[in-house]
DNA sequence: CTAATTGCAAAAAGTTTGCAAGCGT
DNA sequence: ACGCTTGCAAACTTTTTGCAATTAG
């Protein structure tokens, strides 16, 4: 299931880069493969350590450049997650989901609710506004935070 | 009604100073003044550039340094507003509310659903987690950009 | 008075860009 | 080959910080 989707994504791009007549080169292969590999948030620096652990050499343009293209082909998207800057993650083009964040240990945590997206149209309608993404982030104390609370 | 806001937002900072042994000054009146005169959205150079315009000098630090003192007493808070940057907005304390953003003419329409406030606190309460705020973008086009459109 | 505050300029942090050398198709 | 890419280092943008002079209470 996983893999599927990660040789989905990684088809996505290719057919992205086609489209451009851009290239599929090394550096941008072995970037959204580490991205696919390592499901989760990470930071643009993050990208660019993990890659030269394994001896793989991708410059922080070259990472920048290659994010920049995957936030087009729609294969990421940028969360910024307030005080403690911007985090990127994978989506995959079926699976919106929205975000609770722990103000206290960072951790996020994911969830999609149809109810919500339903009012969300809605209040779109309603302003005559055409939307096209959107984002919502809940920050407070996640469980293990409330408990350990000072 | 708009002045006794100001007024309010104005007493609390006050209190907030004092409850911390900090204190009024020139700049911080001068500040908080200009954020409550011209609400609505805005970047904090804009706010120097907008002192200066009236003769008052207040630098980049300072203001950034009373920013962070004003969102600490809850007077402002930080919009994320996507490629164009993060802006900064008066709130007051009783009057939460959203976002619609406009990618195309950057404008920002702002409103306010009780349905959607509580399904959001049901998901809390679900994953157990207790929000201190949360904020929801939704990007697209707004009325006039969705005509325009080529 | 005295501790908090300011402005400045330097430092950080994060991201973008110009250009010569290198690589994918 | 040709044109897109890369890496590098410099440039930029936005925000933070150390410090001597200043000011509010």
């Amino acid at each position: 299931m996983s893999k599927k989707k990660s040789e989905q994504s990684r088809e996505i791009f290719q057919r992205f880069l086609q489209s451009k007549g851009l290239k599929l080169t090394r550096q941008r292969q072995a970037i959204i493969d580490e991205i696919l590999e390592e499901a989760g948030h990470f930071e643009p620096d993050e990208i660019v350590n993990r890659l030269r652990r394994k001896k793989i050499n991708a410059s922080r343009a070259t990472v920048y450049r290659t994010l920049e293209l995957l936030r087009e082909s729609q294969l990421v998207e940028k969360l910024d997650i307030g005080e403690a800057g911007a985090l990127y993650e994978h989506v995959s083009a079926d699976a919106h989901h929205d975000h609770l964040i722990c103000t206290q240990c960072k951790s996020v945590i994911e969830f999609h609710h149809e109810g919500l997206e339903r009012q969300q149209a809605a209040i779109c309608q309603h302003h005559d506004f055409q939307e096209t993404h959107h984002s919502l982030r809940i920050f407070g104390l996640c469980k293990k935070c409330r408990k350990t609370k000072t």
